[in-house]
DNA sequence: TCTGGGGTCCTAGGACCC
DNA sequence: TCTGGGGTCCTAGGACCC
């Protein structure tokens, strides 16, 4: 039976901005969505605010309980580089390290030579070198771990540690557990469970699996199956080739001009190319869309536009392929709050089938792309940019407070130092 | 002035084929 | 009078995650 481990920093995006700002260590701290829209990260002492997970920035910031809380715009290259640092720390323990996402990571424990106090370990190890307080999570499966991590999370006394390798161990915690807190029960299965009279994990494992699998689905009898310690989600070691990138954003104010939505648009679909090109992949499908706001009042549109079209990651032919999708989009007569471009059908470029009459000599795009990336990454993105994207930005999203660059821009830290 | 931005996996149903 | 039975591929949409 493997031993699986899901670490998780703790508030992440805030512990990496106290990771530079030792000031702002057990002072309430927020870090917002882009467009500094809602709370997506709040340490322990905001939450004791009354802050919750989404709530709108703008609605509750003048609450008086708020006054001393310190706040920032999200700032995704710092939390990207931290993150990295976390998974070395992790690599340092076990060669078996799979990142699930920006702040929580699954790791092997099987073949490590002391199993003694391993969560403690990790976490003082983490904390050390990264800064990053986590808390641990071990059990036989992934979901069990991923629950144990819930439980270290909530409960105070356990130091962030909570082991559930043991078998009675795990049957004590479920006869209480919510099955509703299980990873991968969302509020629909909880609602079909309901009906068969099911709140606990210990009620969902008496379901027979023939029940689970009629009313949740392959993902639910999975889910089911690893509650009892049968692992059925493997670590994938290799880092897959992701299967689609999108680049959506809400716009800083709203865009009232066919000439600022298309550009915008221009922009997402370059910042798209860039991605494609950083993971040397090509892109066979783009979809654009557009949309006004869900919150406002007045009148409501809403449209894509989807096509399939010529392998490529070249950001000149998909920016202009995506503006002019987004120009027969627009309808006169609505303000724009957001929009968006997606690549899907994506393969890697040594693998893409040629095309039998290209509109452009590839190699010689090739040589241009990369000349483009080299500009921009020496004199910062957007540098060096297609016609189409203009320089107005007048859709740019809004960052009131974003924290400097500490690791990855040598300028930015010696701001701070000076 | 002001309500995020990404992802994955699964299923159903349509189009098309023999 | 009677109008098949599979396949595959693609897309849209649901559900869930952080």
């Amino acid at each position: 039976m493997p031993t699986f481990a899901l670490v998780d920093g703790n508030s992440f995006y805030c512990s990496c901005e106290r990771a530079f700002d030792p000031r702002l260590r057990g002072k309430p701290v927020v870090v917002l969505s882009n467009n500094d829209g809602c709370v997506i990260a709040r340490t322990a002492e905001a939450k004791a605010v009354g802050i919750g997970m989404g709530d709108p920035w703008h609605l509750i910031k003048d609450r008086p309980a708020l006054r001393d809380v310190i706040w920032f715009s999200s700032n995704y290259a710092l939390y990207a580089d931290m993150s990295r640092r976390m998974f070395e720390v992790l690599n340092s323990f076990s060669p078996d390290v799979e990142p699930y996402s920006i702040d929580e990571m699954f790791m092997l424990l099987d073949g490590l030579p002391d199993r003694n106090g391993i969560g403690s370990r990790i976490r003082e190890a983490v904390l050390g070198s990264a800064k990053i307080p986590t808390c641990v999570g071990i059990g036989p499966t992934k979901t069990i771990a991923k629950l144990a991590n819930r439980i270290a999370k909530k409960t105070p006394g356990l130091e962030g540690v909570c082991d559930l390798s043991d078998v009675d161990v795990r049957r004590d915690v479920y006869r209480t557990f919510p099955v509703a807190d299980v990873w991968g029960v969302g509020p629909s299965s909880v609602r079909k469970l309901a009906r068969h009279g099911v709140e606990t994990v210990a009620q969902f494992l008496e379901l027979p699996a023939f029940v689970v699998r009629k009313e949740l689905s392959v993902t639910g009898a999975r889910i089911h199956q690893e509650l009892t310690g049968i692992s059925c989600l493997p670590l994938s070691d290799l880092p897959s080739t992701r299967k689609g990138l999108a680049v959506t954003r809400s716009f800083g104010q709203p865009v009232a001009t066919r000439q600022a939505l298309t550009e915008a648009v221009a922009a997402f679909a370059d910042r798209a190319s860039e991605k494609l090109r950083q993971g040397d992949l090509v892109a066979g499908h783009l979809t654009v869309f557009i949309r006004t706001s869900d919150f406002k009042p007045g009148p409501r549109y809403s449209n894509l536009a989807s096509m399939t079209i010529e392998r490529t990651s070249d950001s000149l032919a998909l920016v202009s392929l995506a503006s002019r999708a987004a120009a027969r989009l627009w309808r006169d007569g609505y303000a724009y709050a957001k929009a968006g471009v997606m690549l899907t059908d994506l393969s890697p470029r040594q693998q893409a089938p040629a095309d039998l009459f290209p509109s452009r000599e590839p190699s010689k795009v090739a040589k241009l792309m990369e000349a483009i990336d080299r500009v921009n990454a020496v004199h910062g993105r957007g540098a060096l940019r297609p016609a189409l994207v203009g320089f107005r930005d007048k859709w740019k999203p809004r960052q009131g407070n974003l924290s400097n660059r500490f690791t990855t821009d040598l300028r930015e830290l010696m701001e701070v130092v000076a």
